[in-house]
RNA sequence: GCCCGGGUGGUGAAAUGGUAGACACAAGGGACUUAAAAUCCCUCGACCGCAAGGUCAUGCGAGUUCGAGUCUCGCCCCGGGCACCA
């Protein structure tokens, strides 16, 4: 064979890797360290395999095959998420039954990736689909039952019309259901949820303390943006629940004021803000409506109002960006820290399910609270301001004359406590460093120096003006926005001795500002006579929702926000008026669907005995095979009398089954964990086997999963944790995203616009190697890129180049002396080995075949190359292109055992340096020159060599060298004026 | 609106604060060939110049630095996620 044909090689090599098992098993019981190397498995649909599946797999195949080849024993299996509704819908469609249709598609799924040479351990194949496997997704239930995390509620719940099912919060995507894109509605329905929301902190489990759902994100080894994205959805928010009493004036029929016993209960992240709150909000759905409306004197008003906001859809109430709302006549609430009586408003801006369905309404400092107190007139009342220190007559505030002076640097005193920090002027306004703490025989003043020149890095600071020629006492807010313009700072001063100067106030951006000065505001902190200036609204145009410091709040006043807080909230508790209460935006997992492709809930109803779980003994409850599986929104389980009516396994007598499904993401909660073990009749994995292979070290996917199924599988895991089925709570240690792969126009793939690259038929063209090779380089693993189908002819060449240099060159043994072999090449092979081994490791594979076209481009230019160097280059090449190495390996060099039999090979770092280097010779920062000078050369020699250059010569000719900067095997720098 | 990412040639993209554009694709030119394919060689950011060389260039504007694609600040644009969560 002299030409590289890939589909003759491909073939043979796919045979020859599925008969020799030992290339991709992996070991139960071997000596080696473990390496779990696992993708997401795929749900198969019956579009087949799509060039994104095969970006992951081939990114985690290299990896394995990295891995082995470094002395790993390597876990890389592959299963089929079969069960769910796409696999159902697909089934319709074709009008089979979703079994035979989700076979077939896996058996095309599995020649597909065999076609790609991928190194998985097919003995450990599962299907979420058989009976083996969603035995034991029902034992999960089962499980989770038994400790009190699955119950049966009713609730308001997400309906798709369409799918004629519920969804769980996380699969509604804009008030659309993520499969099929109907609108979603709200039902009242019976269900099964999961407790997930009993992990989101940590807890004590049989293996000691264990970490949450939010904690343990800090934990692994996650992409940045799936670890906040995940964070977001959990939605901690920590507060305080406020009561506020309920007084009811019946003045529309008679003057009798009554006081109710129950209160509105408020949940609020801003309890500094309270003194500002002028009316509450109840949800349309709060049950303390129904109780009060009665009481109310306009009742009609009311009801009409709560009936027109159910018939609202989420997405209408989305859509609908305009508050309503309607008050309570009659009724007040009466704020517990002032005993101030505000009016109460039914409004549908509140969430029902959130927090309490009850708010305080800010408006001063609630964007929401602002529009509506707008819209109906209400009162908006300042309770936060922000202060600002005074410039002083000497601060420079025009541009140009602070291009001369950079920084103006103010020392300012806590004005209570012994803390000391900078302000900062500069043209972008003030900054602050706050001081960290005095060191022993330092004075403040001394300590706040220090911290500006050392942590601020201001070396040249000169203190231009210190207020009142000393330190000042001052308060300043610790806040995180270190860099916005002077007047979003928070800071006041206390001026000593000073004159007060009028701050500038032509800023357009603060327009509704006014400028106060402290004598202006009246028992401000009880600092008669001190010149500060803060912000009191005008005309308030907006909200203004930071933190700043508190006014108009009685004996809080002067706090910052943050101590507000806290001291209201502790108020609170003393005065049994509220309590510190932190909420989350998480609800627990709605697990019921009423489809038939999914793994039957195992509890039965009893007359009797009520609801009854299936005895495990019972298990699997098995999937009926002859019902009609189309939806009609009752589950189709349910039409199933074989499998609906059934004795009650307490009592005997005639009983019912659940007849709703799971939601296919269970089956995908712990898939990870079978993998472990995947025959296992007794259990869902053996412990042993679950202590030898997990947690998984490497996890690849796609991004679309961050909140859905990696939240999910986190929650299983802290539940197994809990209970001492494994001892780690982290079930994805590293976990990386391929990023999407577009279609030539730039747009998704997708079969409508039928942009769609069907692998096989690169594969067909090109060779399996070729488009491996092709999806690795096309850009960063991780990143968006579009397909370009000319330009994988460019692997194809490197692979032919690769080919004829193997087959058309000499290889010589060098152990005898090298005649005739370049020295630069073992160079050029030991800086590719290290590229290559810390590229992969990295998963930079496209920078590693960059580099090891370098070595090839290089090689091929020359007759006679090195046999032991060539074939460590092939071992390098091995986990990228398979086939090719396989046969150059095996049928070239006549090596008996395959190429994954070998180790890795090692570089030295000294081999990787070159005797020479071009010596970058720059003026004032410019290239000028560059001579090629020995590598370990010293600045002395350097400055010699490049003084004696006509190039450099010209460029530094009359002009006076101030400093020359050298950094060794690279660059000299010749500064000169 | 908030939270993440991004913005570099015709294209995909490289660059621990140290030669911007490695490596490839496309394009153009050439060699071999009766011809084509295959293969090999050369050119390939823009502008000025016969050349040597020079100037400008990493979304825009500033800053720090001997030196910035890279660090800091502000702004603009694009992609993704969340979105009335108090």
């Amino acid at each position: 064979m002299k030409q590289y044909n890939p589909q003759e090689i491909e073939k043979k090599w796919q045979k020859y890797w599925e008969e020799n098992l030992e290339l991709s098993e992996a070991k139960n019981d071997s000596d080696k360290p473990k390496f779990y190397c696992l993708d997401m498995f795929p749900y198969p649909s019956g579009a087949g395999l799509h060039v994104g599946h095969v970006e992951n797999y081939t990114a985690t195949d290299i990896y394995s095959r990295f891995k082995r080849m470094n002395g790993f024993n390597v876990l890389h299996p592959m299963g089929w998420d079969a069960f769910g509704l796409p696999a159902e819908n697909f089934a319709i469609k074709q009008g089979v039954h979703p079994n035979e249709s989700t076979h077939k598609n896996i058996k095309n799924f599995i020649a597909q990736i065999k076609s790609l040479g991928m190194s998985y351990d097919w003995s450990r194949e599962i299907d979420t689909s058989s009976p083996e496997y969603y035995k034991w997704t029902q034992w999960f239930f089962l499980f989770l039952y038994k400790n009190g995390l699955a119950y049966k509620k009713k609730a308001k719940t997400n309906w798709c019309e369409s799918c004629k099912t519920v969804l769980a919060n996380e699969q509604v995507v804009n008030g659309n259901c993520e499969r099929c894109g109907n609108q979603v509605i709200q039902k009242d329905l019976e269900q099964w949820f999961f407790k997930i929301t009993d992990f989101i902190e940590d807890f004590d489990g049989e293996n000691g303390r264990m970490s949450g759902l939010i904690n343990g994100l800090d934990e692994i080894d996650w992409p940045n943006s799936t670890r906040v994205a995940q964070k977001n959805w959990i939605g901690k928010s920590e507060g305080a629940i406020i009561k506020f009493p309920i007084s009811i004036h019946s003045d529309l029929r008679t003057t009798n004021y009554k006081l109710q016993t129950n209160d509105i209960e408020v949940f609020t992240t801003r309890v500094d803000t309270i003194f500002g709150c002028t009316y509450v909000v109840l949800a349309p759905e709060s049950a303390l409506v129904q109780e009060l409306k009665s009481q109310a004197g306009n009742v009609r008003e009311i009801e009409k109002y709560i009936m027109d906001s159910k018939k609202k859809t989420d997405l209408e109430r989305m859509e609908n960006k305009e508050k309503t709302g309607v008050e309570m006549k009659g009724i007040k609430a009466i704020n517990p820290f002032n005993n101030e009586e505000v009016p109460v408003f039914i409004a549908d801006y509140v969430i029902g399910t959130y927090g309490t369905g009850a708010v305080m309404a800010v408006p001063a400092h609630d964007e929401r609270d602002f529009e509506f107190a707008k819209k109906y007139n209400l009162e908006i009342r300042q309770s936060i301001a922000k202060l600002f220190i005074d410039q002083g007559k000497n601060a420079p505030v025009e541009g140009k004359e602070l291009q001369k002076r950079k920084t103006v640097n103010v020392i300012v005193k806590h004005w209570k406590e012994d803390k000391y920090a900078c302000l900062d002027w500069n043209e972008h306004g003030w900054k602050s460093f706050i001081i960290g703490g005095i060191n022993e025989g330092e004075t403040g003043e001394e300590a706040a120096i220090r911290e500006v020149k050392e942590e601020a890095g201001f070396q040249n600071m000169t203190i231009v003006r210190k207020i009142g020629g000393e330190i000042h006492n001052c308060f300043f807010a610790a806040h995180k926005n270190v860099n916005r313009c002077a007047e979003t700072e928070c800071y006041y001063v206390e001026l000593k001795n000073d004159e007060y100067v009028e701050p500038k106030k032509e800023d357009t951006k603060n327009h509704n500002l006014q400028w106060v000065s402290f004598d202006e505001l009246e028992g401000f902190l009880n600092l008669e006579g001190q010149k500060w200036f803060l912000n009191i609204f005008k005309n308030q145009e907006w909200a203004t929702t930071e933190d700043g410091v508190v006014i108009n709040s009685g004996e809080f006043t002067g706090l910052n926000s943050q101590d507000a807080r806290e001291k209201m909230s502790a108020w609170l508790e003393k005065e049994s008026k509220g309590e510190r209460k932190i909420n989350y935006r998480l609800r627990d997992w709605l697990v019921s669907r009423q489809r038939y492709w999914g793994a039957p809930i195992p509890i039965i109803y009893c007359d009797k005995c009520g609801e009854v779980p299936v005895p495990e003994k019972d298990l699997p409850v098995m999937l009926p095979t002859d019902v009609d599986f189309k939806p009609t929104g009752e589950s189709p389980l349910a039409i199933s009398k074989s499998f609906h009516d059934v004795a009650c396994p307490l009592c005997g007598e005639k009983a019912r089954r659940e007849s709703d499904t799971m939601d296919t993401f269970v089956c995908s909660s712990w898939y990870y964990l079978r993998f472990a073990d995947p025959k296992n009749e007794k259990e869902f994995a053996v412990k042993e086997n679950i202590k030898k292979w997990l947690p998984v070290d490497l996890y690849m996917g796609g991004a679309e999963h961050t909140v859905l199924h990696l939240l999910y599988a986190r929650f299983f895991t802290k539940v197994l944790a809990k209970y001492g089925y494994v001892n780690f709570d982290e079930p994805f240690l590293k976990l990386r995203h391929q990023g999407m792969i577009l279609a030539e126009d730039g747009r998704k793939m997708s079969k409508s616009l039928g942009n769609v690259v069907n692998p096989d038929e690169v594969v067909d063209i090109f060779g399996a190697d070729s488009l491996r090779l092709y999806e690795m380089f096309l850009g960063p693993l991780e990143e968006m890129k579009a397909w370009n189908m000319r330009s994988v002819i460019g692997q194809k060449n490197f692979l032919t180049k690769v080919w004829k240099t193997f087959k058309e060159k000499e290889l010589i043994d060098c152990n005898g002396g090298c005649e005739g072999v370049p020295k630069e090449l073992p160079i050029l092979l030991h800086k590719t080995i290290k590229k290559v081994t810390e590229d992969v490791e990295s998963f930079g594979f496209n920078t590693a075949i960059s580099q090891m076209m370098i070595f090839i481009n290089s090689a091929s230019k020359y007759e006679k190359l090195p046999k032991a160097g060539m074939e460590k280059f092939l071992m390098l090449l091995a986990p990228f292109a398979p086939h090719m190495a396989e046969e150059i390996w095996c049928g070239v060099l006549g090596h008996e055992k395959s190429i994954f039999l070998e180790v890795w090979p090692k570089f030295n770092e000294a081999m990787t340096k070159d005797e020479e280097i071009n010596l970058v010779v720059q003026v004032n920062g410019k290239v000028r020159d560059m001579i090629i000078v020995s590598a370990d050369i010293v600045e002395e020699e350097a400055r010699k060599v490049v003084m004696e250059s006509e190039k450099i010569s010209k460029h530094i000719e009359g002009k006076e060298i101030k400093k020359i900067i050298f950094i060794k095997g690279k660059l000299i720098n010749i500064v000169a004026v």
